[in-house]
DNA sequence: TTGAAAGCGCTACCAG
DNA sequence: CTGGTAGCGCTTTCAA
């Protein structure tokens, strides 16, 4: 007597059916194999004995397929949701996913060495690494796998397919803009730099130590802009601050009265920029009038602020697209080129000329 | 001579090692079962052979855990990113798999048979079912798979855990809020019901179609409100839309090009009522001194438009926690009951009273 | 159209 | 601390 307790599989059927292994897994998944009545039967006694059909985990270990994309989004996989960039990327990259009906594997990115073991242990075909810090366990961990990879943002790596924008160009613009219309003292807003969380005044060395490629590029850009128009990066304000618009508006009001007060700020996130707004609002302070904001993504509701953000328009859901797009190339066994798509300034309300008292930063030298 | 071209697996480790498949897989998975030497050996020997580590389908059959949760969102897995309220629900459930350390499999819902053969192959050991329609395919391949299942939001069913909202309280709080205020004349827009997309004036044959059990308990609440204070719900202009900020746009231009026009419009998801809001603008009419307009999820830019909404607000993050934690009860083999949360009336300014030459409703009946 | 045999790669168990 | 054995549940030949 068996144990009818037994959870049922491909076995039990066959033998209550009193048919091979064969023609139940056919019943399922070759239904042109076996004639409608036999498969009928098949399917009842299935239903009979509660068989939920073939359990994956056997057939994934026989095809050697896992029918999944892995993807590990920057840190915490539940902050990522809070970040319409990163939202957005997802959509794209849902869309080819959904074409070639593989699903998505959201990983939870655990520091140190649990966060490697989940990524050895993730059943997956491929992996889409977005926006990772330079270093870090889990990053190693899916390079190891040797699967198809593709690295969206950031880190390069010879490995991998790399899918980006052009960052720094991008950066660069908003402070050729803002310096074009006269803007001399500059502050700049930017996501945590590090992985410690750390929040605040951001100085050389602490700049030295920033973890992830986009926020340096879009620095360096930025940078760029100033210095080709004089302005001293040393003497160039910069806080950072997790990426939300709480967070942006906080450091808002810590820059905005300072003495001198900036005329502009530079936000590196749209997070961080529609926050600014707030916080210049609730200072009292106009934008543009009094001040400045510039922003970095254009995320869906940079355009409809109040007033509409100044920011760097980059393709997200595109990025997202063409991500999915390389991956499947790369299972396909087909050629995968890098990618860096263009990015667009994209001029609205939130920036203008500083009151004519404001321009030139001769009053903050003399007041420094 | 064994083709050194294969894929190395445990045994191929073993055998260049001179152990055991058990040792090697030992290394990996019980650093603490041998010597720090030995294990450092076979690290070594596997990184030269370019072995990834013990391929997770293998353990996966072995071990009969997938250590990922399922998740089916409402119907098309892209459209779920573009969707605030969706990401939120997102958002709290990540949290808590992340605390597991368990990933997300998100699937993608093809229409039709190959929507259901994707969820049945899914290597899951639960599934949370978000927000799906009544019924679909996958809905049914994922409840045969007899693995721990919760539903969110809808559709109820005996064989999962429920995790929703007072969607009708919540509805019917907003009607009532715009009865007080002397409103009359009061238009819907939905977004679409059925999953054939839809869009336009939705007549009573069209109600009884309407696939989500959300949608039906938020019109039932706002009817239920609005026929307490005599309002004939016959006599509402409902509206359904793909749940966008334009599509909500273009159903408020309709509704308040019409005569008589509407003083108040409940869109019943936020998305809707802030493309209302826009719509709104667009003709040149004032919110709320011409019309009111109300939402509901109170999504995180349901506070922030101009003017900030009046909604319903439902804990949306909390919510996917809440999925979460029943999740991980079933799946420890404990009991997990049904929640259903809470909501709460936010009135902002996006309501008020109706000019005084638009209350009551007789101007209507003439013209009409 | 059906069935028998042969593993896929791994880990739990138990004996040394 | 190490190794041999025995499957996990399935699909894919190939032969009948």
């Amino acid at each position: 007597m068996r144990a009818v307790a037994d959870k049922p599989t491909l076995a039990t059927i066959a033998e209550a059916a009193g048919v091979s292994r064969t023609t139940v897994s056919n019943a399922y998944n070759r239904p042109d194999q076996l004639t409608p009545q036999l498969r009928r039967r098949i399917l009842d006694v299935a239903r009979r004995l509660g068989y939920p059909g073939p359990d994956p985990a056997g057939r994934r270990l026989r095809q050697g397929r896992a029918g999944a994309v892995g993807v590990l989004l920057t840190e915490r996989l539940s902050y990522a949701f809070a970040d319409s960039a990163a939202v957005a990327f997802l959509e794209g990259l849902a869309r080819r996913c959904e074409d070639a009906a593989q699903a998505l594997l959201l990983l939870p990115l655990a520091r140190g060495e649990e966060g490697a073991a989940v990524v050895r242990q993730a059943a997956v075909d491929a992996f889409c690494l977005y926006s990772m810090p330079d270093v870090h366990p889990a990053l190693d961990a899916a390079l190891e796998r040797r699967v198809p990879t593709v690295v969206v943002d950031a880190p390069r790596n010879d490995a991998a397919t790399f899918v980006g924008v052009e960052d720094r160009v991008g950066a660069r613009a908003v402070a050729e803009h803002l310096v074009a219309l006269g803007h001399r003292r500059v502050a700049v807003i930017v996501p945590t730099l590090v992985l410690d969380g750390r929040e605040g005044r951001v100085d050389a060395e602490r700049l030295k130590k920033a973890a992830y490629h986009v926020d340096r590029e879009r620095l360096e850009g930025v940078r760029e802009g100033l210095e080709a128009a004089g302005i001293a990066w040393e003497e160039v304000a910069i806080e950072e601050r997790a990426n939300s618009q709480e967070a942006g508006a906080d450091a808002a009001r810590v820059l905005l009265t300072e003495t001198p007060r900036p005329t502009a700020l530079v936000a590196t996130t749209d997070q961080l920029a529609l926050g600014a707004l707030r916080g210049a609002r609730e200072l009292g302070l106009a934008v543009p009038a009094d001040v400045s904001v510039t922003g970095f993504d254009d995320i869906a509701e940079a355009g409809r602020s109040q007033p509409p953000l100044t920011t760097v328009r980059q393709p997200l859901v595109q990025k997202g697209a063409v991500a999915g797009d390389r991956l499947f190339a790369l299972l396909a066994s087909e050629p995968a080129a890098d990618a860096v798509l263009p990015v667009e300034l994209v001029v609205r309300a939130s920036t203008a000329r500083p009151r004519s008292s404001d321009s030139g930063d001769a009053r903050g030298r003399h007041e420094g």
